[in-house]
DNA sequence: TGGTAAGCGAGACGGTACGTCCCGTCTTATC
DNA sequence: GATAAGACGGGACGTACCGTCTCGCTTACCA
């Protein structure tokens, strides 16, 4: 029964070098043909150290992303979600960001790739969702917790809610590719976000 | 050379063969282990005739898609997006439609393959964007310019970003499985789209 | 019942072409990577002109050789087997014409294909045997024939076996490629072969 | 880079299944048809495992017959080529059992098939004949040559050309199939490869 | 401090699917 | 009705990877 590896033995070295190979190789040559057998020979290690470890490709570039994000946070000495009071200021910060990120050729290419595999696999998917996905919106669910506690945004508002409306609309020209992403969207995305999009003078 | 192949001659049999297999298998067995072998011996078909009329299953499965979308419109009827003169109302029914059909897994499946292989495959995503989205999406925008002409919208609204506003979300929630999709929260989405979420009383 | 076509209506342009082109790749690419796509695409032919009238690839090479055959006595004004009245001298004259033949790349390559072919492909053998290689073997036979006649020959000869010991040991240095194939090669067989080996003295 | 794989951790098990597998069914649908996937599934191996190792079915099945030769040696307790003194008697028995093995299905099939393959494709011919062919040839000579010194054969015997005129003639009926192969053949064929054929009461 | 059991690089293995080539048949339009 | 052209259902090709399985080798931990 070799089902549980001994965690403790495991070589940092090539686990550092597996998930490099694997986001250099995504970048590359895409998701769908990235192979376990080119992770495991550009990280020079055997194939059943990757297997030993992760149940699939997507899972190494599930981690691969995780340590990734991992990394840019420490790089741009990420302090949490802004909160200078003006909410407005502080979600189109945050999304100006998110669209520099998706622009970034380094970030975009694995992202892309676990995304569109997670919409296929369902246990990807959760799994992604849950790590990596989910952190970041309970972040924009904070902020906006505070707003509304603060009589900026209605006591009813459905924070979920909203902040898929935020997310949702960028999110969607990114994956599918609709338009360019720039600034300038997401600044106007947050102002209609927030003060809606009917004509007030006619009402 | 591409050796481009004589149209006229080609098999309306097999085509339909192929296309009705692949929606099928795609159904039972998921994008990632359908195959173009499965498809030919399901279709009773050489797999030549796949290789000679589609560079890929992705794009076999997109013709299979748009036949799929053709068929649909005509069983329900379609006449057009309503247009009632409400239009908060006609957005809600529109987008119940679709929450319908995302929920429904004939259409589900196929769709979310394509969407995910087209976010990784450039060029399988243009013309999935061409060809399936856009026709949609340009339908919103119509019903969205009348009502702007109608003055029920600001003048300087930018249709496309409200478009995507009504569709993002939705589309989110879907494809990365956050949360169920019920018509409650498109009507919810629809009212905040129009009406904002800051708090009015508050301004 | 489209079994026989009516040989009357054939194409006599269309039969020498695809029997040129046989000849001609078979040189090129060997027996077993010619193919009869290949031929009808040189032969500016359609694939079913050559399956009406030719079992297989291997039936159109016999015929080929077999036109080639002609065309050769026709060239070499062929005048029928030497009777100079010195048999070993007639039967060394033509050996040496068989050794230049083999050693044509022109001849070498269809008749060594057909020839293992043949070997493989009992029926194809058949007519190979029958219709390219018998007759010339009973030129060999008549020639013998009339040597034994003339007491040249011992009279309870067989002349077939005697045919076989002129023909058999070059045809098998000359599939076998044991050993460059030479004049002085089948000089000193014929010698051998009507002289014999034994040591005369030691009787 | 020709990723030579590495010998010593060749499983036995499937390179024995293998060549048994090739042996087996080229007896049973004849070379034309043997496939190397039929090869694999028969054998319970992947065709990566036949690739591996061997570059072309026909090299599998050189490989095979040697193993089949080798097998052979062993069952008939074959103790060297025999010499009784009386040279026309061993080569009489020798040849008869060559003729025995020719008309043993079990041992036609793949001979035949490797001999016509060889014919076509020199590389595998070469092979074929050095390794297969070759040490038999050397046997006779062998014996030949003890003969020659033994002072029965003439001092100038060229004995290479004497083996062929001994199996070229077998050889040939075997392969083109001019007539059936018996045990009178042969012992005619040694008499007058001894003796020759001309007529000596005429000299 | 030497024995041993784990992780490791390497890669052979039984398999599945790939995308291509060609088979022999069938269909279409031309002459 | 034979022909040039070529689409079709099918089978095998040789290749690429899959995930599993030994191999020796190195590297702790333990006796």
């Amino acid at each position: 029964m070799p089902k549980t590896p001994d965690a403790t033995r495991r070589s940092d070295r090539s686990r550092r070098a597996i998930l490099d190979s694997a986001l250099t190789l995504v970048g590359e040559v895409g998701y769908n043909k990235l192979t376990i057998e080119a992770i495991a020979a550009r990280a020079g290690v055997g194939k059943q150290t990757i297997y030993r470890w992760w149940p699939s490709k997507a899972a190494v570039l599930l981690d691969a992303s995780l340590a990734l994000a991992g990394d840019a946070e420490t790089e741009a000495e990420w302090t949490g979600f802004p909160d200078t009071g003006d909410l407005a200021a502080d979600l189109k910060q945050v999304l100006r960001a998110t669209v520099d990120q998706f622009n970034d050729e380094k970030y975009d290419a694995p992202t892309r790739a676990l995304t569109a595999a997670g919409a296929t696999d369902p246990e990807l998917g959760a799994r992604f969702t849950e790590q990596l996905l989910e952190p970041q919106l309970a972040l924009y669910e904070a902020r906006l917790r505070t707003a509304r506690e603060a009589g900026r945004l209605a006591p009813d508002t459905d924070l979920r809610l909203m902040v898929e409306m935020l997310v949702g609309p960028l999110t969607y020209r990114w994956l599918l590719r609709t338009a360019p992403l720039t600034h300038a969207y997401t600044d106007a995305l947050v102002d209609r976000v927030l003060g809606g999009v009917a004509n007030v003078t006619a009402r």
